[in-house]
DNA sequence: TCATACTTGACACTCGATGACACGTCGGGC
DNA sequence: GCCCGACGTGTCATCGAGTGTCAAGTATGA
């Protein structure tokens, strides 16, 4: 709704007071950690109120975390551009790596801070929430997909869990690593590794 | 350290300010939510003071939370403990179905627990904190099982997501459905999704 | 030029969380 | 018996996150 690239009306400078806001939060929790830094040294960096940080974060979280949003949206719109055909543990792949990818190659600035989220439990806390929500609809997209009932078949659940598990542990190894293991790699053997259960013919 | 049930010292007492802080706090918390309530109303509903609240637990959420707390500490024992030459699905299956008992078995303010926490972000988020911890204990264990190097290995950290997952699916089905459905059959069909993946031979 | 809507800053307030200090009780030693 | 230190608790003070309110300020349109 705000987040257009191309703003419509002159309130795209709107966007230009978030971005400001995120640059000055970035910068700050970097050095020193997420508790060390207070919202008022954040906006005043900005060169802000509090009370106006408040009103484009709904939280002190939020500003760090709605640095990686986006990918929740791109991930269940990959998902539903997949070719029908395609098996699962396909589709699920390009997924996942469509926002790794995202994450991954862009700056290093991005390394710092999916290296902040999973090194501060309030962080990873806010970023797993996010994470269940995105299960959620890739579930019901890969419901549809298949035509299998959300509501009583376990299968979609466990497969976009499966395919989150697999995003969580590659941004774990490659923040670990200094961005030194490649993305691509750790992506292509988390997804070796559940490709067995996401493309099991029916079963039980 | 101190949640033995069979104190040593007459601080046993401490265990009995405890559980009178848990009981008060569930009981409100379930009835009005969990931002409805206050920590001071939950001190004073127990007859202490908000200050002696937090000497025994470190926030609200843990009120909460700690209730499921001890279901990883049982479930690494239980995978610690589970023979050797058993296949991974089968011993991860036995180590989640564990705690599963352990909620499910018990009284039906278990459920409405399950269901406040699963239903309230903030409690959520805590949750699937410990949970993300649980994951990286029960990946040790399951390097040590099979003599795999956790540091290098994906297979790991990704079967123990992968039990998560079935842990997470499993309590969300049987809160939603207001302890309706089997646990038991629940996990089953869980683990039946996600055994290809766990009993996959080597491969590479 | 005036009226309107929107954004912002300043202020006050609630509540979660922590530190400092004072008080009471318990228990043991002289 | 008294004194003493350890421990748990309550009170008070404080910080920081987050919200509501109101009074500016600015842009837009008639």
């Amino acid at each position: 709704m705000t987040s257009r690239p191309a703003g419509t009306l002159a309130q795209r400078k709107r966007q230009l007071v978030a971005d400001e806001l995120t640059q000055a939060a970035l910068g700050l929790l970097a050095r020193g950690g997420f508790d060390a830094v207070t919202v008022d040294e954040i906006a005043a960096a900005a060169g802000v109120s509090k009370r106006t940080f408040f009103r484009y974060f709904a939280s002190k979280e939020d500003v760090v975390v709605q640095f990686l949003t986006g990918l929740g949206e791109a991930m269940r719109e990959e998902l539903a551009s997949r070719p029908a055909p395609e098996p699962p543990s396909t589709a699920l792949r390009h997924t996942v790596w469509r926002s790794i990818d995202a994450c991954a190659g862009q700056t290093e600035r991005t390394l710092r801070v999916v290296q902040l989220i999973l090194g501060t439990p309030a962080l990873l806390a806010r970023f797993l929430e996010r994470q269940a929500q995105w299960r959620e609809e890739l579930a019901a997209v890969l419901a549809g997909r298949l035509g299998l009932d959300p509501a009583t078949e376990l299968y979609p659940r466990m497969a976009a869990g499966m395919a989150l598990t697999a995003f969580h542990t590659v941004l774990q190894r490659w923040s670990e690593s200094d961005g030194t293991e490649d993305p691509a790699a750790l992506t292509g053997g988390c997804f070796a590794v559940i490709a067995p259960a996401l493309d099991a013919v029916a079963g039980e």
